[in-house]
DNA sequence: TAGGCCATCTGGTCCT
DNA sequence: AGGACCAGATGGCCTA
C-alpha cells in the first residue's frame, strides 16, 4: 500500500464547519484558512506522515463538506484495512472535540452498482475527464508559454507539456494582461521588453512593472529574441472602431488613427506544408473585424518570431492599436485568444512558474 | 527514493 | 432512476 489512510471526512467537515460552511465551497476558495492553523485535528493529521493527511490538513483546500464515507466498496475497504486503527482513534478525537454533533439515523445503504451499470459509469467518467483533459489542451494552445525554465512543476523548454494547475494558473495571468490592454489604451507594455532580461516581470502583488522604455525598443527587444525563423507573411490589419463601442471607447480610437498598419508575421507552422496562399484563410478581415480562420492556432505559434514589424510603425500608435482592438474590433475564432499569441515566445509570467501562486486568489481576483 | 502529476475506479451527492 | 459531477483512493510514470 501506498500511504496511509484514513476518513478524512471528519476533518473535512471540521474544516467547513469552521470556514463558510456552505456546502458548495469552492475548492480554490481558501475560505477558511488560518481557520484550521491551530485545529487540534489538524495537527494530528499533520503529525502523521501521509499525503492524504497533508492534503487534508492543507489550508489551500476548502472541500465541501460530506455525509462520512461508507466503508464498503473498493477505496474505502482498502482505506479501512491499514488504517483502521489511524481512522478510529481520530474519529475518537474528533468526536471528543465535538460532542454537540447531532446523532443521525443511519442511511440505508445505497446498494451497489450492478456490474454493468459500474462499467458504464466508469465509461462515461473516462469520457468526461478526456473532455476536460481536452479543453486543458486547447487551453494549453492559447496560452503563452514560457522559454525559461527551473522548478519542479515548470516546463524547461517549451517542448515540455504545462500542467494542468500551471496551464490554468498561465491563463488567469494572460486573461488579466489581457484585460489590461483593452482596458487601459496607454496600458505600459514595458514589462514585455523587460522580459529579455529578466523573467520576473510581475511583482508579487501581480502587478505590471513599469519600467520606462520607448515604444522602439519594445519591439527591438521583442524582436531580438532567439527564436525560430518561419517563412514572413505580409499582412495588413486594418481596425475600424465598431458600432457597439462605447463612447470612451470611440474616443481612444480616434487617438489611435491611422487604424491600420503593416506587419509580417511568421507562417504558421501549420501553414507551412500548404501553399502560402492559403495564409488568406488564416486572416480575414470584414472592414469592421479581424477574423482568424480555422484551425485555430496560436497563429504565430511556439517558439517563432511574433512579427516583424516595418521600422517606420514602431511607435506606441500601433502597438495601442493592436493591443486595443481586440474587443471591439479584432475577434479571433475561438479557443484562440490572440494577437498577443504572437508574444508566445515571450516569457512575461515566469513568475508563475517559479513561485507559489494562491489558489484562493482565483479567478475572482482576476476577472473583476 | 520522495514527491509531483496523472489516469482510473469508486461511492456519494445533486439534478433532471 | 439514471446521468453528471465531485472527491477519495490507488498505482504508474517521471524527475530531481
Amino acid at each position: 500500500m501506498k500511504s496511509m489512510t484514513f476518513d478524512q471526512s471528519t476533518i473535512m467537515s471540521d474544516a467547513n464547519n469552521n470556514s463558510s460552511g456552505s456546502l458548495g465551497g469552492s475548492m480554490l476558495s481558501g475560505s477558511g484558512t488560518s481557520s484550521s492553523i491551530n485545529n487540534p485535528i489538524s495537527n494530528i493529521g499533520a503529525s502523521i506522515n501521509n499525503n492524504n493527511i497533508k492534503k487534508a490538513t492543507n489550508e489551500k483546500y476548502s472541500l465541501r463538506q460530506r455525509q462520512k464515507r461508507q466503508t464498503s466498496g473498493r477505496g474505502a475497504a482498502a482505506a479501512s484495512g491499514a488504517s483502521a486503527t489511524s481512522s478510529a482513534t481520530l474519529k475518537d478525537i474528533s468526536s471528543d472535540q465535538q460532542p454537540t454533533v447531532a446523532k443521525e439515523k443511519p442511511k440505508p445503504k445505497a446498494a451497489p452498482l450492478s456490474k454493468y451499470r459500474r462499467k458504464t459509469a466508469n465509461a462515461r467518467e473516462r469520457t468526461r475527464m478526456r473532455e476536460i483533459n481536452s479543453a486543458f489542451e486547447n487551453l494549453r494552445r492559447c496560452v503563452p508559454h514560457s522559454i525559461g525554465g527551473g522548478g519542479r512543476t515548470s516546463p524547461s523548454s517549451t517542448n515540455e507539456k504545462l500542467t494542468k494547475i500551471t496551464t490554468l494558473r498561465l491563463a488567469m495571468k494572460y486573461i488579466r494582461t489581457l484585460s489590461e490592454a483593452l482596458t487601459n489604451p496607454g496600458y505600459d507594455v514595458s514589462f514585455l521588453c523587460a522580459s529579455n532580461n529578466n523573467s520576473n516581470n510581475f511583482n508579487n502583488n501581480n502587478q505590471v512593472s513599469s519600467i520606462p522604455c520607448t515604444a522602439t525598443s519594445n519591439f527591438d527587444n521583442l524582436f531580438t529574441q532567439t527564436v525560430v525563423e518561419a517563412p514572413m507573411v505580409p499582412v495588413k490589419v486594418r481596425a475600424t472602431a465598431a458600432k457597439s463601442q462605447s463612447r470612451s471607447r470611440q474616443k481612444a480610437k480616434q487617438k489611435l488613427e491611422p487604424a491600420s498598419m503593416d506587419i509580417s508575421i511568421p507562417m504558421p507552422s501549420t501553414c507551412l506544408e500548404d501553399n502560402p496562399a492559403d495564409l488568406g484563410l488564416l486572416l480575414e478581415s470584414d472592414g469592421e473585424s479581424l477574423h482568424l480562420s480555422e484551425p485555430c492556432l496560436s497563429p504565430l505559434g511556439q517558439n517563432m518570431k511574433p512579427f516583424n514589424c516595418n521600422p517606420a510603425n514602431d511607435n506606441p500608435l500601433e502597438l495601442s492599436l493592436l493591443l486595443d482592438s481586440d474587443s471591439d474590433s479584432l475577434q479571433f475564432s475561438e479557443p484562440c485568444l490572440s494577437p498577443l499569441g504572437a508574444l508566445d515566445s515571450f516569457n512575461p509570467f515566469g513568475d508563475l512558474l517559479h513561485t507559489e501562486f494562491a489558489e484562493h486568489t482565483s479567478l475572482d481576483m482576476y476577472l473583476t
